[in-house]
DNA sequence: TGTTAATAAATTTTT
DNA sequence: TTTATTAACA
């Protein structure tokens, strides 16, 4: 089953290995096996594995249940933000929320309005978030975003709230601060694995080398060039330090690709040959030459849009299946006019967008209402949930509840209460508190005694969410967007392990992770979001100077990025560029991008567009389907 | 309170 | 150009 060097990795007697595995060599498959293989001779509580996606995290663990069974209960698997909490739950003293990206946001949001400074809040979030990773505290300083800083995490700490940069720093600072505990957990884990290493900043590789620096028993797999997070702080350079700090390792090249045709991997491979400073793998394969790689020039975006769909047609016509088709693009603003051409030509497809589950609107407030009734002191909840459904409480009311619970400096809830029995304020405003605050309250008793998902529904009803969302046209997307979430809350598991009711755990459960949202047809996504997928065919749309590589950041990365890309494809794999795009409004020449030259020659082929096709959308459709030959 | 008009910004985003 | 956020208005 494994090939010879995936049998080292999985066997490999050395606790520190660098498995640097390209892209479709198995290792998902070399990391399950190696984890069976450990948890043969070791207790699960003495190995620890850490991922960065929870997709990735319960594929190991499902794919390790079908093969063992129950042997792996008490691995610590998981993301390292996961782990990290846990960590924190049992080693901290005190209660404290995890926040996400946009609670955070939010929060920035208000310190910032509330000291009257002048900043984008991205910016400060990003700043912060910048020196999380890097390990670094807020100082006292004259420059404006580390006032910012220090002000947030004065608030955070007053609150006890803890964003994802601070799961990761927190957990850091505890092993370098008590030496006991982290000698602890030295001795305590035998084995630390970690998945798609490339990624890790510097705090993760800092986390791991305190973890197992004593014996150096950590094992990494990864590949450097798929490393496309660096604008995020990953360090691929982490991977070149981890052979200088763990010396005695093991360094296996795992160069057997099953995925790709030969065709697509020589391009793969010639491609990013243009890159330095690589750990350096050439990926083969025993898969069959398959079809050339098609580069196809279009007059302009639009129609590079009617190629790809008349492609897909075809492709279809001949038997493909939809779902075994991606267009992948550098940007989310390509997909728009993709996605409008395929909607005319009847193609089903779905958009991969930036957007999580979580973070959706609906699902943030049916969150955040329940979030109140654990704890109506939740300021953040609290100002989210007030006047939505409008119930007459706006921007004037919510800052007097603000005001009043900063000068008495209690909770928004407290606050509200005061301004109540003080009745200074107008009647509808008082009587519409007055409910918001009863309704709060009642939920809470009813709520109790149900289980998670009836718990949610009775929120939707009492609150009446449904008729808010059923407004607007979208409305009807919305409740079924409510509606998965009570159905994941039905398949919700909590870990009796904790100490922390359902709900709770459920509301950790909806910051740390995910819900995949799966659609049928052609899949439209980002190439970032396409890493760890596969296709049988595959589009790389806009291949054009200035589109990609975008031409601001790093070079390199938008080289791994094409990499990434040309890599997801199985059999076939059709680039597109056009001569012509509107960019901001303006339409520009386009040059075509330098990674079409670094693709070797013999393995393409060029196609122009045909002269002017002069027919409308459905005629033209037809005239595709009726003449095959588009695809090379 | 929800509508419109003006203004500004505009990659990629596993947690 | 499109999209999002914000300010002024009805």
């Amino acid at each position: 089953m494994l090939n010879p060097q995936q049998q080292l990795a999985v066997t490999t007697a050395n606790k520190s290995a660098l498995i640097l595995s390209g892209a479709g060599t198995g290792k998902t498959s070399v990391l399950v096996e190696r984890l069976a293989h450990l948890l043969v001779e070791h207790p699960a509580d003495s190995i620890m594995a850490v991922t960065f996606t929870n997709k990735a995290a319960s594929e190991i663990k499902s794919r390790l249940e079908l093969r063992l069974h129950d042997a792996l209960a008490g691995l610590w698997l998981g993301t390292f933000h996961s782990l990290c909490y846990r960590l924190l739950l049992m080693h901290l003293k005190v209660k404290f929320k995890v926040i996400t990206q946009s609670q955070q946001m939010s929060l920035i949001k208000r310190i910032l309005t509330q000291d009257e400074r002048d900043l984008d809040a991205k910016k400060v979030l990003n700043f912060i978030s910048a020196k999380k990773d890097r390990g670094i505290r807020a100082i006292e300083s004259d420059e404006v975003y580390e006032q910012v800083y220090m002000a947030y995490q004065i608030h955070c700490k007053a609150h006890l709230l803890m964003d994802f940069g601070e799961l990761m720093l927190r957990c850091y600072e505890l092993f370098r601060e008590h030496p006991r505990l982290l000698a602890h957990y030295q001795h305590k884990f035998s084995y630390v694995l970690v998945d798609e290493f490339q990624d890790t900043n510097w705090i993760q590789y800092e986390f791991l080398r305190l973890l197992t620096q004593e014996k150096g028993n950590l094992f990494i797999v990864g590949d450097d060039d798929q490393s496309i997070y660096g604008f995020r702080g990953a360090i691929v350079e982490n991977m070149m330090t981890f052979q200088s700090h763990y010396q005695q390792h093991d360094l296996i090249k795992l160069e057997q690709n099953y995925r790709c045709s030969q065709t697509i991997l020589s391009a793969a491979n010639h491609l990013i040959a243009h890159n330095q400073e690589r750990l350096g793998k050439v990926l083969r394969t025993d898969n069959a030459l398959g079809e050339k790689i098609t580069i196809y020039q279009a007059s302009d975006a639009l129609h590079e849009a009617e190629y790809i769909a008349s492609c897909i047609s075809q492709l279809q016509v001949q038997g493909h299946s939809l779902s075994d088709m991606a267009i992948l693009y550098r940007a989310n603003s390509q997909a728009d006019v993709i996605a409008q051409t395929l909607r005319e030509a009847q193609i089903p497809f779905h958009v991969a967008r930036g957007q999580r589950f979580f973070d959706r609107q609906e699902i943030k407030l049916l969150l955040c209402y329940l979030q109140l009734c654990l704890d109506p002191q939740d300021n953040g909840a609290f100002e989210y949930a007030l006047n939505t459904p409008t119930r007459g409480l706006g921007v004037v009311t919510k800052q007097k509840i603000i005001d009043a619970g900063l000068s008495a400096n209690v909770s928004h809830w407290e606050a509200c209460e005061q301004l109540l029995a003080n009745s200074t304020l107008s009647s509808s405003v008082h009587r519409g508190l007055t409910q918001f605050m009863q309704l709060i309250r009642t939920l809470t008793q009813v709520i109790s005694a149900l289980p998670l998902d009836q718990a949610l529904q009775t929120i939707m009803d009492q609150v009446g969410l449904v008729a808010w969302f059923s407004r607007h046209e979208e409305g009807q997307e919305r409740l079924e967007h409510l509606h998965d979430c009570l159905e994941v809350a039905a398949k919700f598991t909590p870990d009796a392990a904790l100490e922390l009711s359902t709900p709770e755990q459920f509301l950790v459960h909806a910051c740390l992770s995910s819900v995949e949202e799966s659609g049928s047809g052609v899949q439209l996504m980002t190439l970032h979001a396409s890493k760890g997928l596969e296709f049988e065919t595959v589009f790389l749309a806009g291949l054009e100077k200035g589109v990609f590589p975008s031409g601001l950041g790093n070079l390199q990365e938008e080289r791994r990025l094409m990499y990434v890309g040309i890599t997801r494809a199985k059999k076939r794999l059709i680039i597109t560029h056009a001569k012509q795009r509107q960019i901001y409004g303006t339409s520009k020449y386009q040059k075509p991008s330098l990674f079409l030259d670094e693709l070797p020659e013999q393995f393409v082929v060029r196609l122009k567009e045909k002269p002017a096709v002069t027919l409308r959308m459905p005629e033209r459709m037809q005239h595709y389907r009726q003449q095959p030959a588009v695809v090379a």
